[in-house]
DNA sequence: TGATCTAGTTACCTAAAGGAAACTGGGTCG
DNA sequence: CGACCCAGTTTCCTTTAGGTAACTAGATCA
């Protein structure tokens, strides 16, 4: 079977649909640095709904990226994980979000430009 | 100014959103190749829409990622291509579009295991 | 004159994404 | 007994994304 990603029907889409997932992302990177509870993310990661997180960390297990382990602590902990597979991708995802940080003020700056240039 | 993508306020959430856009990295993968007109795009990129691939390519000029020259020729061809900003950003991309073809077969895996246990 | 190429834009509409906030449930503290 | 912790789930509602399809406009060919 060839891979084809421009291909609607290539599964590799469906799997691109979830990597272009800003929330999904955001943890994945998160939980490469280490191990961290539900309502730690929910803290550190500005602007995520309990919903959003709750469904995005779902998917994640789904997708074998990351792992859920509950603790019988008091009051239950949960941890999330980053699983080897997961470690592949955060990687590659880590560099991406190296580069936004990187040439946000370019990106800004090409805005700025188009914008005028379009009103005149 | 501290860069922190967790912080919903950071710039590079902006970019962030424009990163996790699936028409755009397949856009920006596709020109890394070389110069694409329309609907040259609009026939490789299979289950774009016109409306949706102008919006993007839009977008993506705007952030001084591609760049649009238009020819006067008849009839009119434009041809969309690649910037060195652009470049920089879509060697990354390249590197996720690969992991996706590359694990796609482990992700549905652990979809499936997944799948079971929650049934049982 | 009407069809066809180019590269789009616009209007309409629907399905889905996602936010806010309330609620569950088990346990502990005061 | 009531308040508060964690880790979610559920409901309701609004906003947006995005698809379809029609339309613009200039030039060419048959």
């Amino acid at each position: 079977m060839e891979y084809n990603v421009y291909a609607s029907a290539c599964p590799t889409r469906m799997i691109f649909d979830r990597i272009s997932d800003k929330w999904a992302l955001l943890i994945l990177d998160r939980l490469c640095q280490q191990p961290v509870r539900f309502n730690q993310l929910l803290r550190e990661i500005d602007g995520i709904s309990q919903k959003m997180l709750s469904q995005t960390l779902k998917n994640l297990e789904r997708d074998g990226l990351i792992k859920r382990q509950a603790f019988p602590t008091v009051p239950v902990t949960v941890e999330y994980s980053i699983t080897a597979l997961g470690k592949t991708l955060s990687s590659t995802v880590n560099v991406l979000i190296h580069w936004a940080q990187d040439n946000g003020d370019a990106v800004l700056a090409a805005q700025v430009e188009y914008d005028g240039r379009m009103a005149s």
